[in-house]
DNA sequence: AAAAAGTCGTGAAATAATTCACGAACGAGT
DNA sequence: ACTCGTTCGTGAATTATTTCACGACTTTTT
């Protein structure tokens, strides 16, 4: 169950190298080259095989990878079996987003109940999810381990300490505050205004075909 | 204008910084160390002081960083004098949360126009901004250079080959295609569905504190 | 005025990640 | 069978990033 021997930043792509693995399985192919997987996945081809390397020798030499077999085997190591029920608080413009978005789709992921403090959201339904009053949330959210978090910036800590009281081991935190968690707590931090401001700095700093 | 020298992984805080000290700014803060920063920032703080000083010395030893000078150099470096306007194509879930989130608060970029291809939203405005139809691309996106891509993955690519073609040179992705573009053009990718599917990797495969 | 405590800036070390480049193995064509 | 072209897997080199650790200097305290 644990591997520590998957560099993080490899760890990182391994979900994109599984969706598009899964789409040239739909499409039929049945080999693709890492030279291919590099053109469409934009990650150089040397990187994607160092990557496949760590979970052993996958593909054959002057043929490429067997795409089943690869996808088999990514399956079993993203747990793609077993789906990983998520939590979603705050059903604000970006919450309400991920509600009507389908992460289940290329994904083992899906949110399975969400919050709100907002009383005229209560109640309501949205994309199938039923949303509760944050006074509810150790009521209603059972054991799930995963949260979305997209609430107004001011409840970010203070709604992560009762994620945590209530047994939540990651978060995915859309707010632009950095939580403060426990060390057994993961946290990812997508921070949309800083991205784009970031992108802005690049294209004004970084000319030409750097990264 | 043009700087090589920073390293990418300090750029990509850059903006962070920026927002972080803007906040002790308003709260009326003068100094800060870069302890204080580490402990807010969740970043190690000899890599906040590698950060700045790559900028030169903006910090006092034994004292810290002046707040107001240090938010008046980011502000420079980051041109947040200067706004920057951005389109955003595709006004569905995800694009009309972008619409209604005010990028513009701790920020100099804006969304100035939005497209989409479904007639019953255009003309309408979405937190005052005006929908266009995609038709009228190249009619209404002046000469914006940056753009939000928040389309059907189907229409990733061609809709990036008109921008290209309209003169934009940034785009933040958030389609899980990832686009092919001439290399003065640049890419940042957002895809939320393998955000979710790394947290849980990274939840189930690398217990306690790493990262 | 001196001592103590705090903090920066940075050389150097450590760690992480990417990329090069090539031997070995395989498939296809003749 | 043999040759040619392809492609993996990986040692080694390179590049990028983080972290340690300490001298130098500032502020605060006594």
């Amino acid at each position: 169950m644990v591997n520590n021997k998957i560099p993080q930043a490899t760890a990182k792509r391994l979900p994109l190298y599984y969706r598009f693995l899964n789409n040239l399985h739909i499409q039929g192919k049945d080999r693709v080259s890492s030279k291919e997987l590099s053109n469409a996945m934009k990650v150089d081809s040397a990187t994607i095989r160092r990557d496949f390397s760590y979970f052993g020798a996958l593909g054959k030499k002057g043929y490429g990878y067997n795409v089943d077999y690869l996808l088999g085997f990514f399956r079993k190591t993203l747990d793609q079996d077993e789906n990983t029920p998520v939590a979603l608080i705050g059903v604000g413009n970006l919450g309400t987003a991920f509600l009507n978005y389908n992460f289940t789709k290329n994904n083992n992921t899906k949110i399975e109940v969400a919050f709100d403090a907002d009383p005229s959201k209560v109640g309501k339904s949205i994309g199938k999810i039923e949303v509760h009053h944050v006074d509810d949330l150790e009521a209603h959210i059972g054991d799930i381990q995963v949260a979305i978090l997209t609430v107004p910036v001011s409840e970010a800590q203070p709604m992560t300490d009762r994620l945590i009281q209530s047994g939540v081991k990651g978060i995915l935190n859309f707010t632009p505050a950095r939580i403060t968690v426990p060390n057994d707590v993961r946290v990812h931090h997508i921070d949309l205004a800083v991205e784009l401001q970031s992108l802005v700095y690049f294209m004004k700093h970084y000319p030409l075909d750097v990264e």
